[in-house]
DNA sequence: AGATTATCTGAACGTGCGTTCAGATCAAGC
DNA sequence: GCTTGATCTGAACGCACGTTCAGATAATCT
């Protein structure tokens, strides 16, 4: 017995992914093997590597895709002049966009370390351009004067720190809603650095 | 050849915490073998279970050391009656402990999913005795009308979030001192929850 | 219908894992 | 100085790992 019926590259593929995605952010990459991957999509290990060179390539395509998407969405965002403005929508669309994807957040954040170092540059690289935007608006704000910030690069990191917390406990069943959380952390982000 | 010369358990006991804590922050609890913590101290794989039942224990009680130390030092923490006062302090507090002991931290946070269930519930249950210190002096702070807070819970974790992110980027030879990110951390959370 | 190609199986490879244990070595007590 | 007990080695255990590959099967093309 080999090839399943109807079963296509298109499809397998994708799935692939996909059931790394959800194993990987719920035990680790270290701790999933090739062969529970597998048996999630339904198959044997070795037909895994028709769809990835090898176990690593497959954690740094899926981080890779996460970046690529957030970055995609984030050039979508409309620029607003105001700095207080901007920075609540930036906040809105992080906690949007995680709480979307709350797999590839997880794994975005926790698996650098288990990327070999030419992945990790990569992708760390794309993690600045993203941080990069929210330290943009927070220059602005306090060169106009709406912002108090000792320190622009730590208040960058320390808001999306704060911002990227909603994935460790956020359940879609919980007592508060996407939107409710959505609208609490902006507010609390843009007084954290409010004058 | 067996027994080194000068060799106590008093002393290889903490040795072989002190590798598994740098070994499994730096490369996580499951990338980390036996062997190599064993090479770290010098010594044989074998020779680990003289201190540790197994690998899993050795996490845990780390883990657990950790926790300890945390709800120690918070106890010895003075409890001002101004909720501003107590939640800059705590938020002091809170960076001065985990920028003291970023590896311990980073485990911490990190690892929780690698133990299994019963030590799992144990941390969890430290932990949240640690954060319900925060909350309490949120919901003091909005009962006095000085904080402005939708959901004490969700302001607790992402205060929380927000203080832990620093272990992330910190370095002892940066830009900034402790002593600097302390103050700056700790006036961004007192108003991110003021009025 | 027959040939071709994409897809998958099942077994195998070398390696390293956590853990155990008999035996070797050293330090301490008598 | 001999014995005893604590400490460690070195080899071994069964198992699971990532990866490879020849062969089997099903879909597609002619």
């Amino acid at each position: 017995m080999a090839r399943k019926t109807g079963s296509h590259s298109d499809i397998t593929g994708p799935r692939v992914r996909a059931a790394a995605q959800r194993l990987i952010a719920r035990h680790g990459y270290a701790a999933v093997s090739m062969r529970q991957i597998a048996a999630e999509v339904g198959v044997q290990a070795g037909a895994l590597y028709l769809y990835t060179p090898d176990k690593q390539t497959l954690l740094y395509d899926l981080m890779r895709l996460h970046m690529d998407e957030l970055l995609s969405a984030l050039a979508l965002l409309p620029e607003p002049a105001d700095p207080r403005e901007a920075l609540q929508q930036f906040a809105r669309f992080h906690i949007r966009f995680h709480l979307d994807r709350p797999e590839a957040v997880f794994i975005a954040y926790m698996e650098l370390r288990n990327l070999e170092p030419e992945n990790f540059a990569a992708i760390e690289a794309l993690r600045r351009r993203y941080e990069d935007r929210l330290e943009t608006i927070l220059r602005l704000g306090a060169a106009e004067g709406c912002f108090v910030l000792p320190d622009a690069k730590l208040a960058t990191l320390a808001l999306i720190a704060m911002l990227t917390g909603v994935t460790g406990w956020f359940r879609p069943d919980g007592r508060l809603s996407g939107a409710e959380v959505e609208a609490i952390y902006a507010d609390m982000a843009l007084k954290a650095v409010s004058a």
